[in-house]
DNA sequence: CGACACTCCTGATGGC
DNA sequence: TGCCATCAGGAGTGTC
């Protein structure tokens, strides 16, 4: 599933195959990605435009087109962006040609939205007020950026009574976190999942903001996970996966302690937590 | 405020 | 081998 580094990294490696080009043609195969917009209308308001910047914001991958036209595009579960796929990729939901042609080809390069499981979306705003209007209504504090200091986490936090897992989930609070880092972060800062937001004392809120900084940092510096279908826009695989801490390590022996460690549901997502490491709230 | 259910969707998995 | 039921999950919405 694209989280925050997975997102990062889609941007960081196509931002310099597209900034600067303008956008020639585009097909909307499945017209639910942009749901409820009318594809026609989406297409033409994008078609003609050179992209400005490729930017992110939380989950979200946001196109500035020129004139302050944005496309936000949503991953969710299982979408990926692909430069140049070979022409049998399957899935394929979107389809954008760039107009620089490559080197004694014909026709320009092209992008495609492929996912598998139809969850990922594709929205428009006119101007930067109404982008922001759209991202400030969903997402919070950006937790890879400067303010996201151990003294905001803490200020966020108190009088919370939600799970802390619950609470690292809600893109309104933090933007980005999702599962996989959600169960890394908490297993980096030693807290149990289901232990309540504004119970945590301040070293705890501390160890939490670098558990959270250390286990996008990690993600993204192996290039995202890929235990679904994200792939990288050339197709080769992130790496993330490979140095899980307990995500998706149910019964096997926690690196840290030995103890077999533990799958359960918590904020009605699979939780993946050592509790010995963890220590799991009396109460519970 | 928060817990929970439901929706979208489809590949993977398990039972028989 | 085939077929059906179940599950996973990000985010939005609605209910209690």
């Amino acid at each position: 599933m694209p989280e925050l580094p997975e997102v990062e990294t889609i941007r960081r490696r196509l931002a310099p195959l597209v900034e600067g080009r303008t956008l020639r043609e585009m097909e909307i195969v499945d017209p639910r990605w942009c749901d409820p917009l009318d594809p026609v209308a989406l297409i033409d308001a994008l078609v003609g435009r050179r992209v400005e910047r490729l930017d992110r914001r939380g989950k979200y991958l946001i196109w500035e087109g020129q004139d302050e036209v944005f496309l936000l595009m949503h991953l969710r579960m299982t979408g990926t962006v692909l430069y140049d796929p070979a022409p049998d990729t399957p899935y394929v939901r979107v389809r954008l040609t760039l107009d620089d042609p490559p080197s004694g080809g014909q026709a320009g390069h092209t992008l495609c939205f492929c996912d598998p499981r139809r969850f990922g979306t594709g929205e428009l705003a006119f101007g930067r007020p109404a982008l922001d209007d759209f991202l400030d209504a969903r997402l919070g504090i950006e937790p890879l950026g400067p303010h996201f200091t151990s003294d905001h986490l803490f200020t966020l936090t108190r009088g919370r009574l939600a799970p802390i897992k619950a609470f690292l989930l809600d893109q309104r609070r933090i933007a980005g976190v999702g599962n996989i880092y959600a169960n890394e972060a908490l297993f980096r800062a030693q807290i149990h999942p289901l232990r309540p937001a504004g119970q945590l004392k301040r070293k705890q809120i501390a160890a939490l903001r670098d558990g959270v900084v250390g286990a996008l940092s990690a993600g993204l510096n192996a290039g995202g996970a890929s235990i679904d279908d994200f792939r990288h826009p050339d197709g080769v695989r992130g790496a993330f996966q490979n140095e899980f801490l307990v995500h998706g390590r149910g019964g096997e022996p926690c690196f840290v302690c030995g103890r077999e460690i533990r799958r359960f549901v918590a904020a009605g997502r699979g939780t993946y937590a050592c509790e010995r490491c963890q220590v799991r709230p009396r109460v519970l």
